[in-house]
DNA sequence: CCAATCTCAGAAGTACTGAAATGG
DNA sequence: CCCATTTCAGTATTTCTGAGATTG
């Protein structure tokens, strides 16, 4: 159901060609692609994107918080918090109100960094809807959004 | 982009809730979920899937064959094959007619397995869909094959 | 004493690469 | 000699688990 390498999806047997699941592991897999190459291009990946986009919308931030918002592992959030506080983009700080927890702070810098993801994020939606009209992709996002809202609060 | 471990929804960055490459990886998450679990309950995988179908709609077929019509990496195929054969759902023997190619041969007790597995992937597309209207689940079809058939030939 | 947060170390599954062995 | 196929060994990446340390 997911594309090992070269998938020729003429000569793949009738009964996947059109399994949703198939298919939605298949557009995933292009998607995924077209977002990493570019967010490459900066040296970023797709956590430190979500992770800048959830400081920037609601602000300074616990790990946990942050865990919560982006969906990102807490044990990995340390990592992706290490990257990017290396290069500048946020910093972290013990909380004083509560010193078990890290405020994790956006710079200017890395308001300036998102931005630039935001191109590329954009560029990368643009490929992978490329064979799409507006209608399209409207209908696309409102049934994927009832699939993950229905998956989602399980 | 993708679910970490509990991504509610609710508590998202407004720039990732409606991004469809974000959309479109939590879907297949889901749909990932869904037809795993199933098929374990079965102590199979995707793959085995994927080989079992493909060899009952186009009969014996090489290894090399198999990973074109399936995805599956060549060097991938030989674990899948051999967890097969070990369970008898198919033969493996060398190709008479070219030897250094192995023929892959469904058994009996292989069909009888693959129309278990088509059961409980019936079940986990249910599942999937379960929130769409037949209209939608044949929009969502429609557009994915688009993308799909976009992307699969570049 | 219990709960929450952060950190680390590592398991587990999957995708992918490269090279050897065999045969055409 | 070159090409195709199978096989193995190993890399790379990601998700996910669990346990220790610190603080409330």
């Amino acid at each position: 159901m997911e594309g090992g390498h070269s998938p020729d999806e003429a000569n793949a047997p009738e009964r996947l060609r059109a399994l949703p699941s198939r298919l939605l592991n298949l557009a995933a897999g292009y998607a995924q692609r077209q977002v990493g190459e570019r967010l490459a291009t900066l040296d970023s990946r797709k956590w430190h994107y979500a992770t800048l986009a959830a400081l920037e919308e609601f602000g300074p931030d616990s790990q946990s918080g942050l865990s919560d918002r982006t969906g990102i592992y807490r044990s990995d959030l340390v990592a992706t918090i290490n990257e990017l506080t290396a290069r500048g983009l946020v910093v972290r700080a013990p909380d004083p109100a509560d010193r078990r927890r890290n405020a994790i702070t956006l710079t200017d810098e890395g308001r300036r960094h998102l931005k630039h993801l935001d191109l590329l994020i954009a560029d990368a939606q643009a490929e992978l809807l490329a064979p799409l009209s507006e209608v399209d992709r409207a209908e696309l996002t409102r049934i994927l959004k009832l699939i993950v809202g229905h998956h989602s609060r399980l």
